[in-house]
DNA sequence: CTGGTGCATGGACGA
DNA sequence: CGTCCATGCACCAGG
């Protein structure tokens, strides 16, 4: 019923929606976690996205409170530091991508500040909200902050009583909300109030319960997030005051089929009638679309507690369209050693895309963000709808919403005068993220006013992509936690934008990562929020010497600075410290032409490359957003192979469940096809054992030649790299993997052979024969024989000789062989190969 | 056998 | 350490 399609859009996409179907003016208590800290402008970057980035970053700040608790520790350019990683063959690549080794902070750099309208009907609770509400964490803003963000953390009193007016009638109660809203700035920190103070209607307020109950008081988690102007609106819209009650996030239980929806204790006693039987009541909500829903509400003891449910609501829920808000984590295990992505959900293979655990943000328990870093992507996974409880006066009707997870970026512009300021924290591209979805659940991002109740707001279901993971400590979270689901769709939106926040991030100014463990695999986990920066370009040697080039955003020389500098997003020649014979634009260029042009050329078809993935991954939305996912996960290879590569026929990633011939086939399939079989699956094999020895064999003239190479010219064109290559290689230009670059080669080689290769090992340089499990005969028999042998067998003779040389071992071979074959994005077999084989 | 109901359990979190 | 609550599960009723 409620769909949030037939909403009006909302104005403001940064605020997350909320799901007051009521209006009126409750206490507000804004939360805004406001989190610049470092934002830089790269040298290649389109500011206006570099902006929205920002922006978005911020706009997406969905919770926090305890997030204010953090300090923002990135706020500091100087704090910057980035470990750079060395390229052992001189490449040209964004320092961006060396994040790979560097320990990306990304604490969410956010303060939060709430401010709520004050109060006056209920002192007694304002005292306490307001002490709450002060000793709420969110002080810190970043310097980065623009101005207007508000992130305040005011406390706001709660606006009605309702404990009297429980034992009457439900909701009812004749209190009402004042219609402006004072804001108190929590804390002066470098937080502009004026600015603050425009900005305010437009943030999206966690509005601590209007009629907090002394010793319940509501845990701000349950705090119904509404802006000041969607209530004011709303209390204009419908003459009457909408008193926002709670909000809370769905569990997978409430959002079941069960049609349970649990009630928070506190909530449940606070707003809804008293009752004494286990049977309960019979409780009428409305929703946000008007449609009068009947629900039990209803208790279990427990505890010697009682533990609180409204039955009967997955009718409601499935008409607001909303689903679980968590999601799970756990997922990521399960991928391991299998596709990256599984089902509709977004699964990302920590082995497979070396994804690591950047940091974690928690708000609640089904607030949590997590970053992540899978090889070059740092991913921001913060999901969450949840539902709205508000009770509209007079009448006391009970009106029930729902939020999902969106991001406006209005108001984030605007909290965003300029990337000069830098530093904004790295949190913000992160959001940025989800900000490009399409569509969400329930199919919009905006907040709808008007439609429901007559005008009213509405709320929004919020899904927000999160990641909930635990807390440190190297715990276990794997199959434990089910949490970390992120939806495709999510993950989508992730591919559209994980490119600015490639250009933008940096290498915390400290990291010492705690290791957590998922399902056996360690994952580095961060306090520290990423830091962003001014894009920079490094160059290395086969020595291990390194060179980090920045353009001076005046003059557009380059400069040669220390690798392990961040520079702030706006830098010019007088900023350069490091070589005061170049600190002034009038300074020649230290670098010579060609190496300018080499530097230049990088970073252009970086770019280039960047907009056919936007292009392509907007286009690859409809039909999957797994492989998207997938993509977006993989940067540098798959993504790129995939994009450029255009359609082809070739198998989709094999997932749990795919019945294709080399999926269907046991682990030994040997005996299955013999080695004259030409069938698709073995011929698919054949040509991927051919890629890898073009492959290997690639690689070892590369390895010869390119100390050579690099001494002449640091470019890789050299090398015989298509421009789109080089772009790759720029990506991966990781420190932590010495063998990346050659690995890069490899794989440029196969695709400059027309094959592409999605398989290879990002980090990996010798991913191409560590592959895990086989599926065909033919890989097991190469395992079997020798390589060369089996070369012959095949058909491929042409790497023959190489593939000796290189070749760790006939075994190893074979599993790498297997490996690719698998994750099969190089198995152009489709139907008609399984139907061969049937 | 399936689905609904009520309760129990244990992890997470707050005090 | 106590409370909350998400979830699992046993039990029961109906088909």
């Amino acid at each position: 019923m409620a769909d949030t399609k037939s909403t009006t859009t909302k104005i403001r996409r940064d605020e997350i929606s909320n799901g007051f179907d009521a209006v009126t003016g409750g206490n507000v208590g804004l939360l805004r976690p406001a989190s610049v800290k470092d934002q830089v402008v790269g040298n290649g970057i389109n500011e206006e996205k570099l902006l929205q980035l920002c922006n978005i970053m911020e706009a997406n700040e969905p919770d926090h409170f305890q997030q204010s608790q953090r300090v923002d520790r990135s706020a500091s350019p100087t704090q910057n530091r980035g470990e750079n990683l060395r390229n052992p063959f001189g490449e040209v690549g964004s320092s961006f991508f060396n994040m790979n080794k560097i320990p990306v902070n990304c604490q969410p750099s956010v303060g939060s500040f709430t401010y709520s309208k004050l109060d006056t009907s209920r002192p007694h609770l304002e005292l306490k909200d307001m002490k709450e509400s002060l000793t709420q964490p969110s002080l810190s803003i970043t310097l980065g902050v623009p101005l207007g963000t508000p992130n305040f953390v005011v406390p706001c009193p709660g606006s009605a009583a309702h404990e009297d007016e429980k034992s009457i009638l439900p909701f009812q109660q004749g209190q009402r909300s004042r219609p402006i809203f004072p804001k108190l700035i929590k804390t002066g920190t470098t937080v502009n109030s004026e600015a603050r103070k425009g900005m305010a209607p437009l943030v999206r307020i966690a509005r601590p319960p209007a009629e907090g109950r002394g010793k319940n008081q509501l845990l701000p988690r349950y705090w119904p997030r509404i802006t000041d102007q969607e209530l004011e609106q709303l209390s204009g819209d419908l003459n009457s005051t909408i008193v926002p009650l709670f909000e809370k996030v769905l569990s997978a239980s409430d959002a079941g089929r069960i049609g349970r929806l649990v009630l928070p204790k506190a909530c449940a006693e606070a707003y809804f009638p008293p009752i004494s039987q286990s049977e309960g009541l019979p409780v009428k909500v409305q929703d946000v679309k008007g449609n009068e829903w009947t629900f039990q509400f209803r208790f279990w003891p427990n505890n010697n507690s009682r533990m609180y449910v409204l039955e009967g609501v997955t009718p409601c829920i499935q008409s607001m369209q909303l689903r679980a808000g968590d999601t799970g984590l756990n997922k990521v295990s399960a991928l391991q050693g299998s596709s990256p992505i599984i089902d509709s959900n977004l699964l990302l293979n920590p082995t497979q895309f070396n994804m690591k655990i950047l940091s974690r943000e928690k708000f609640t328990p089904l607030f949590t963000t997590y970053y992540l870093r899978a090889n070059f992507i740092l991913i921001k996974f913060h999901f969450c709808n949840a539902v709205t409880f508000s009770r509209i006066d007079p009448g006391g009707q009970l009106v029930m919403g729902f939020r999902k997870a969106t991001n406006s970026t209005d108001v984030q512009d605007a909290k965003i005068p300029t990337l000069s300021n830098g530093s904004h924290s790295g949190d913000a591209s992160f959001s940025r993220v989800f900000q490009n979805l399409p569509s969400r659940a329930g199919g919009d991002t905006s907040l709808h006013k008007s439609e429901n109740f007559g005008g009213m707001s509405n709320h929004v279901s919020g899904q927000q992509p999160i990641l909930t993971m635990e807390k440190k400590g190297a715990r276990n979270i794997g199959s434990k936690s089910k949490r970390l689901l992120m939806h495709s769709e999510d993950a989508l939106e992730l591919r559209l934008t994980w490119e600015e926040a490639q250009d933008l991030l940096r290498p915390p100014p400290s990291a010492n990562p705690t290791i957590v463990t998922i399902d056996d695999h360690e994952f580095e986990e961060y306090d520290e929020p990423p830091v962003f920066g001014k894009r920079t370009i490094f160059t290395a040697r086969p020595t291990g010497e390194q060179k980090q080039w920045a353009q001076c955003d005046d003059c557009s020389k380059w400069r040669r600075l220390p690798v392990d500098v961040l520079l702030p997003p706006k830098w010019s020649c007088s900023d350069n410290v490091w070589d005061l014979s170049r600190c002034t634009c009038s300074a020649p260029e230290e670098i010579s032409t060609k190496e300018q042009e080499n530097l230049l050329r990088a970073s252009k078809d970086f770019k280039k490359r960047k907009i056919v993935k936007s292009q392509k991954s907007i286009q690859e939305l409809e039909p999957s957003g797994l492989d998207a996912l997938a993509s977006a996960a993989v940067l540098g290879d798959s993504i790129a192979d995939l994009q450029e590569s255009g359609t082809t026929t070739r198998h989709p990633r094999h997932r749990p469940g795919c019945t294709c011939i080399v999926c269907i086939q046991p682990p030994s399939g040997k005996g299955k096809h013999k080695s004259t079989c030409t069938c698709n699956v073995c011929l698919t094999v054949k040509r991927r054992f051919k890629t890898l020895m073009l492959r290997k064999k690639k690689r070892q003239s590369e390895r010869e030649v390119e100390p050579l190479l690099k001494d002449r010219n640091p470019q890789l064109d050299e090398t015989g790299m298509s421009g789109t290559l080089r772009g790759t290689s720029l990506q991966t230009n990781y420190s932590e993997n010495e063998g990346s670059q050659s690995r890069i080669k490899d794989e440029e080689a196969a695709n400059s052979s027309g094959q592409i290769d999605l398989n290879c090992h990002p980090d990996r340089e010798d991913m191409e024969l560590e592959g895990a499990g086989l599926s065909t005969m033919s890989l097991v028999e190469a395992a079997s024989q020798p390589v060369d042998s089996y070369s012959k067998q095949i058909g491929v003779s042409s790497v023959t000789s190489e593939q000796q040389s290189s070749q760790p071992s006939s075994v190893e071979s074979e599993r790498r062989l297997s490996g690719e074959v698998y994750h099969g994005s190089g198995h152009e077999s489709t139907s008609d190969g399984c139907k061969e084989h049937h």
